[in-house]
DNA sequence: AATCCTTTGAAGTAC
DNA sequence: GTACTTCAAAGGATT
């Protein structure tokens, strides 16, 4: 269970994990609530935007700030209902004030048998975005009405193994992310019925719940087809009847998932960008710029998703959708270009990984009390991709860098940037300034070894907050951060002490 | 049309 | 236990 344990050891992150942020001096002030100054704004916009996004329509952006308008209005009102909703059923998820803009937190706990959205409650209309879909969708619980009141599929076992009523699941599943080609487009106004479930073994989970996780295993086509509620195409179907494929079953969303499904539409509107990649690149930054509050409820939301897709799908496993790329996996268009993906980035990594003899990683190089030199990917636990590259090994730069590539050593990806002269990604650019003060405090850093959350979290007596569990000593830096009332106060602390990460998370 | 890019986190495999 | 990989969303950009 995600925990944050201010009292005992706390465990937001391991010391060898502390991420730096650096990249953006000013953004440790702003670690308050929704955390975005205008200034914060201006760096992101400077810093990626001015570079990323010189050739924008500007009427596309006008028309999009409009639409984001209404957005939020929408979610303003949304969340004027939802307040009211939840302080009734909440029951206290957070004993810090429910977040305003997280529909989940109405969401009943799976776990309390009694705990159930009202029809009321639930009937949120979706919302369709521009780009298909609401930011919020995957938010706004379904209502009720459309579903079946009684899957006629579903595993018998299930509500009774899991202890879970039909019911609740049923409106549990409004958890769910809806895929943008998914059951989540159809709203009520689309005269979304039960009956338009019934169209065969594709759009339907195996349980009877039209489930957003469920989306057709094929491609876009038939996502649209889907979407309309038209599933008919006797080709595709006459296909499938050939070679039945499962619905395939997505994963569910990580907390930075949902955080970003919430905030993307935000970010396009304040920033104007298009791009998905830096939209995620400042929902990241944003991301580590949350408080640990903050971040906690995203990460309760994620364990309750995760929660509500075993109880959905209790044989479901990840795996699956690696081996549904053999047989249509979602992300991935096709068999063949699962495959094919698959072996690029086989070959990708035998690239850059053919002299056995030299420095694997920056932390083997550089350890963990230096971790301000590592590459991006190893701070993130992934794969190193400085050292990899024939042990050619460009002196780290200023600890100061940015967390994710410095210019001396742009990483492939930005080299690739580069020489497609793309606009350079800001991983790629000179960080604005200051060493981070965002650390760790506001990130529930894992040991390397997963931190699989227990479904079942125990009433933390640590803390009001719900970060994944993780294993780590705790750090100075830690250590300070429980000391502290908040992350922010930690981080103003530490920028006014001008302590830089490196400072922060040396612990041996 | 297909793939890339980019982010973090969860969960999988491999050793 | 550690290291690494894949996938989840998104949509413009690139191939």
């Amino acid at each position: 269970m995600p925990q944050l344990s201010s009292g005992g050891g706390d465990d937001l992150g391991a010391n060898d994990e502390m991420i730096a942020f650096k990249d953006e001096g000013e953004q440790e002030e702003k670690i308050q609530e929704n955390a975005f100054t205008e200034r914060d704004l201006a760096d992101l916009k400077s810093s990626l935007v001015n570079e990323s996004e010189i050739s924008q329509s500007p009427n596309a952006a006008a028309v999009r700030r409009g639409h984001q308008g209404e957005q939020r209005g929408f979610l303003d009102k949304h969340r004027e209902h939802l307040d009211g909703v939840s302080k009734q059923q909440d029951g206290g998820m957070y004993k810090t004030p429910a977040y305003p803009g997280y529909p989940f937190l109405m969401l009943p706990d799976p776990y309390l048998p009694n705990s159930s959205v009202s029809p009321s409650s639930n009937k949120v209309s979706v919302v369709q975005q521009s780009h298909g879909m609401h930011p919020l969708t995957s938010l706004l619980p379904y209502s009720n009405e459309h579903f079946s009141p009684s899957p006629p599929h579903l595993p018998t076992d299930m509500s009774q193994k899991t202890g879970v009523h039909r019911h609740q699941s049923q409106d549990l599943s409004g958890y769910y992310s809806l895929p943008p080609g998914g059951v989540g487009q159809i709203t009520p106004s689309m005269g979304w019925s039960p009956h338009s479930l019934m169209l065969g073994p594709s759009g339907m989970h195996p349980t009877g719940i039209p489930h957003p996780a469920i989306v057709p295993p094929t491609g876009k086509q038939e996502h649209e087809q889907y979407d309309r509620g038209m599933y008919v195409k006797p080709q595709v179907e006459a296909k499938r009847e050939k070679e039945p494929k499962k619905p395939v079953i997505k994963k569910p969303l990580n907390a930075f998932m949902l955080y970003m499904k919430e905030m993307r539409a935000k970010v396009i509107a304040e920033c104007t960008l298009k791009e998905s990649a830096a939209i995620n690149q400042i929902l990241g930054r944003r991301w580590h710029a949350l408080t640990r509050e903050e971040q906690a409820k995203y990460y309760e939301l994620a364990r309750k998703e995760r929660q509500l897709h075993m109880q959905l799908y209790p044989t479901w496993s990840a795996r699956d959708n690696y081996e549904a790329g053999l047989s249509g996996v979602a992300g991935a268009k096709s068999k063949a270009d699962w495959g094919k993906k698959k072996r690029r980035k086989r070959e990708k990594q035998q690239d850059s990984n053919t002299d056995p003899g030299s420095p694997k990683k920056c932390r083997a190089r550089f350890g963990l009390n230096q971790q301000t030199d590592w590459c991006g990917p190893c701070r993130r636990k992934k794969k190193c991709i400085r050292y990899l590259q024939g042990g050619g090994c460009p002196s780290p730069t200023s600890s100061d860098l940015s967390a994710i590539d410095s210019p001396t050593s742009p990483s492939p990806a930005c080299q690739r940037l580069y020489q497609h002269q793309r606009a350079p990604s800001p991983c790629c650019s000179p960080p604005p300034t200051s060493p981070s003060t965002q650390l760790p405090l506001s990130l529930p850093t894992h040991t390397n070894s997963h931190t699989h959350l227990p479904l079942e979290q125990s009433d933390d007596k640590r803390s009001n907050l719900h970060l994944p569990t993780t294993k780590h000593t705790p750090s100075h830096l830690e250590l300070s951060g429980k000391h502290m009332h908040s992350s922010a106060m930690a981080l103003s602390a530490a920028k006014a002490a001008g302590l830089s990460l490196k400072v922060l998370t040396e612990t041996q």
